[in-house]
RNA sequence: GCGGUCGUGGCGAAGUGGUUAACGCACCGGAUUGUGGCUCCGGCAUUCGUGGGUUCAAUCCCCACCGGUCGCCCCA
């Protein structure tokens, strides 16, 4: 019996569960303030979805995808990626038909790829992530770039660079397409294989292979900044011109083309320039889809978006020296002796926690000295002790663990008692 | 899919072809019969990743497999 996570997975432990949700809090609150909602899609979706919308010939969708078959004899797929999930829901819920557009989601979502493990890379990966649906203005673009620079940066995160490129219309595309392949089809042979078969299903991706970057057609390959038409072209100088009024510094990378099938115009990476950080650098990438959600059914609509490795960001957070320490803490534990006084316990400390205050108690029959030691692990504020001889006088002994004072209150009114020397901020400060 | 490296208690980490597998941390108990963070004492591995082989004998040698980790491809 294998009774390990999968290869690919890990739990995440309460130590981590505190980073994610410290950074999960500050990137929910950044999303209200630009005024996106979430969108919760499901886990799988029907295998059409992403062949359609990531694109057939992706690495993606060729050898990544974790797809199945269920009892029905429906093939389904683990989603590899939350932009084709979005944009079915947004065509399926008939989203265009809102009379508030353009439409603004995010979503904070795991996701699947069978992929070979290392640093930075998982089988199930956690993306937060945003999706613009319904306008093609370049301030959506900039907005949607200055929203991902303002999370790393509201998160903590300073070693950024964000590289920007623009793939044109369909029009621009083709043109710079047809360009690829005369410019690479004389030298064919001296591709690699991949390279080989890219000249036929995504010449642009020959562009960004790494193992042919010094082939001499590369140099002087046919640029898709040099094919864009006049419209392409204009759309990308106010997406730069967006930028650069909000003060985001990008650089423009035209080999920059990402992976899925899906992108026009748009495309942006932003990568952490940290220090030891390993093979990985890429923390998040988008782009515009202006025909993806007409693909999937629905009516011509533009969008733009972008994914973000949640992972990925702790890992740069780390890298970066930057500690998210949130101290575990404790306003009081119970510590009691006896029987009664234990029975006696468990209805105080349900009172404490009723009136707001964090309180805990000994569960393992330990003795008193070493409730005391637990009380320290938690990192208590105060101790209230409750032995047989204060229940018979009705009396409760409370121990400031700071300080080492000590008073006895009235049972009765312990629980008000420590909600007013709480409040009163005697505690922990 | 390919390549490097690693696999000893809850964690970290020594170690040897031979009937008791160091040490540190953590944990539990006691010194201290009802008051903590210090100290001292004691306790804490019957699969040394799994399976097979070599050997009188293997945790240690050999092989295979599995898993972790890092890298290639590609990406978050």
């Amino acid at each position: 019996m294998n009774m390990k996570a999968p290869r690919g997975t890990v739990d995440l432990l309460p130590e981590n569960t505190r980073k994610w949700q410290y950074a999960e809090k500050k990137i929910k609150d950044i999303c209200d303030r630009y005024n996106f909602n979430e969108i919760r899609t499901p886990v799988f979706e029907h295998t059409e979805v992403f062949q359609r919308g990531v694109g057939d010939s992706t690495d993606i969708v060729q050898k990544e995808m974790y797809t199945f078959e269920d009892r029905g004899g429906r093939s389904l797929t683990l989603r590899p990626e939350g932009t084709a999930s979005v944009a079915r829901a947004y065509v399926e819920n008939k989203l265009f038909g809102n009379p508030i557009q353009p439409t603004k989601l995010y979503y904070f979502a795991p996701m699947f790829r069978y992929e070979r493990p290392q640093k930075g890379r998982m089988r199930q990966l956690n993306q937060f992530g945003v999706e613009v649906l319904g306008s093609a203005d370049p301030a959506v673009d900039a907005e949607v770039i200055d929203l991902a620079m303002t999370c790393y940066k509201e998160v903590g995160l300073s070693s950024l660079k964000l590289v920007i490129n623009s793939l044109g219309d369909s029009e621009s595309r083709d043109n710079h397409r047809n360009a690829l392949v005369e410019h690479f089809t004389p030298v064919k042979n001296e591709l690699c294989e991949d390279c080989q078969t890219r000249l036929k299903q995504n010449p642009l991706r020959i562009l960004d292979c790494k193992k042919d970057r010094e082939h001499p057609a590369m140099k002087n390959a046919p640029s898709i900044l040099d094919y864009l038409n006049d419209e392409s072209r204009e759309y990308f100088e106010q997406v730069k011109s967006y930028l650069t009024m909000m003060d985001i510094e990008y650089e423009v990378d035209k080999n920059l083309v990402r992976g899925l099938d899906y992108y026009n115009h748009t495309a942006f990476e932003i990568m952490s320039e940290a220090e030891g950080f390993g093979a990985i650098t890429t923390l998040a990438g988008g782009g515009r889809y202006n025909g993806l959600v007409e693909e999937l059914g629905g009516p011509d609509t533009p969008g733009i978006g972008f994914g973000m490795g949640f992972e990925r960001l702790l890992m740069a957070l780390e890298a970066e020296g930057k500690q998210v320490a949130i101290e575990e803490q404790l306003d009081c534990y119970v510590v009691a002796l006896g029987e009664q006084a234990e029975k006696e316990s468990v209805r105080i400390l349900h009172e404490l926690r009723a009136v707001g205050i964090k309180a805990e108690k000994d569960y393992l029959g330990r003795k008193m000295k070493a409730q005391f030691k637990s009380a320290d692990r938690f990192n208590s504020s105060y101790v209230l002790v409750l032995g047989d001889g204060e229940l018979e006088k009705q009396m409760i002994n409370v121990k400031n663990l700071e300080t080492g004072d000590q008073i006895e209150v009235k049972l009765q009114e312990v629980v008000s008692y420590m909600k007013e020397t709480l409040q009163g901020g005697t505690g922990n400060e």
